[in-house]
DNA sequence: TCAAAAGTGTTTGAATTACACCCATGT
DNA sequence: ACATGGGTGTAATTCAAACACTTTTGA
């Protein structure tokens, strides 16, 4: 009954990362064409292997730090890939880690990756393996942080306006909402502090700029905000 | 910068699962005692390792059927752990999964396992390596996903009477409910069907029987049912 | 007849939605 | 002066929460 440690086999244990950024106006993901790929059509999450003495969250950090250079990044695990044969060249399961970055905070011709691209969330080229689930199964993880806790504020500048934060809900859940009743929905949460100083160059007017309460962004993602825009987004 | 698969280390691929039941009054947590922990006053989840030609739900499934005897049992995929140390003997990385079972349909002493008991929830043992954080993070996921979804469903016989179906609720949220308020909500789900039947020998008026609509369980896990006992339930 | 659990409606307050106009400023 | 985006309030509705009495029947 007892299956022994010794004659069981072994796998390689990957990681891999579905990056969202923000440009402003839409929901991007971050893409790499990695060795094996690099002349065919097909692009992939960011990844690499687990190795002997680190733990999967360290695992995961440190990829997306070598490949971009970016520290303290949201990172959170999503769930474990393992089809026998979902990579045809060795079994291989895969833990997924969904990350959110400010696109402005990372320069790509910074990346030591061998090619990497932001695409458009709602337009994605081919992807590699099972990664086409993965991304699934993350946009809605996101959606479901993202209507209890404040998490989006990880894609936005320091400071912020509401149109811009409004903007990425928007991005997130692709759906319009209302801007009186976002703003006040926003606002009641307290976790906003409205500074004295506008935004310049984008409207006439200007907005507001606000930032999150002094708080780090790691508190910020597990304090509550309770958005939810309807139910059924959340699935 | 490619990493090659040949120069990467391998480990041990574990599921271990999360076994709810319900026994009608309160929530319950299978655990069991394997090899090296017989003597020892530590419990585990049942758990096993990954086999070559296999995925990690089917592994899932085949670890509980074989142990238990039940097929068909609702699982679903909770998180992975890796921390490097976390098993003494061996690196292993393991997947962890949630259940759930109705009580009766399972008999202890049909058991495979070395030694297997119902614990009540709220009074857990100590439990091997990390296997504590698995529960909680499992709970965490079941109220998440009961408060969605008709899950808990799968806790109880086919036919069942409202007021079991509330304790079942009051002990997943760990929160006492008010049975006007929870019978409207539920029906109004429109996913019961009222039997003409009633429960005997529990009270002496009778409650009246229910049966989940024409689904099977798996769809019935995946439509929606929204109760949502209170936002900070659900962190 | 009494005890124990089942069943059932209404009222109140809170939250969400829908909706439209004025403001500030750069050009 | 005008066009562009920023900011703000109210009314209507929906939803959740609180709350108590009557019914049934086995003992």
């Amino acid at each position: 009954m007892l299956e022994l440690y010794s004659e069981q086999t072994k796998c390689l244990v990957a990681l891999d990362s579905i990056i969202f950024g923000f440009d402003g106006s839409k929901l991007k993901l971050l893409l790499v064409k990695r060795g094996i790929e690099e002349s065919k059509n097909v692009w992939s999450l960011m990844g690499g292997w687990l190795q002997p003495n680190e733990g999967l969250d360290q695992a995961a950090n440190r990829i997306l730090e070598n490949q971009t250079g970016l520290q303290n990044v949201y990172l959170e695990q999503v769930n474990t890939f393992g089809a026998p044969d979902r990579d045809p060249v060795e079994r291989t399961v895969s833990v997924t880690y969904f990350a959110l970055i400010n696109v402005a905070d990372y320069d790509l011709f910074n990346t030591k990756a061998e090619q990497a691209k932001w695409f458009d969330f709602d337009d994605l080229p081919e992807l590699l393996f099972d990664h086409e689930q993965m991304v699934k199964n993350a946009i809605q993880r996101l959606r479901n942080k993202a209507a209890f806790h404040p998490l989006g504020f990880e894609l936005l500048p320091e400071k912020f306006t509401l149109p811009q934060l409004q903007v990425l809900y928007e991005a997130i859940f692709d759906m319009p909402f209302d801007k009186r009743n976002f703003s006040r929905k926003i606002l009641s949460s307290g976790l906003l502090t409205k500074l004295d100083e506008k935004q310049k160059g984008f409207s006439k007017k200007g907005a507001y700029l606000y930032k999150l309460n002094s708080q780090t962004s790691e508190k910020a993602a597990s304090s509550i905000l309770y958005f939810v825009p309807s139910i059924d987004s959340l699935l």
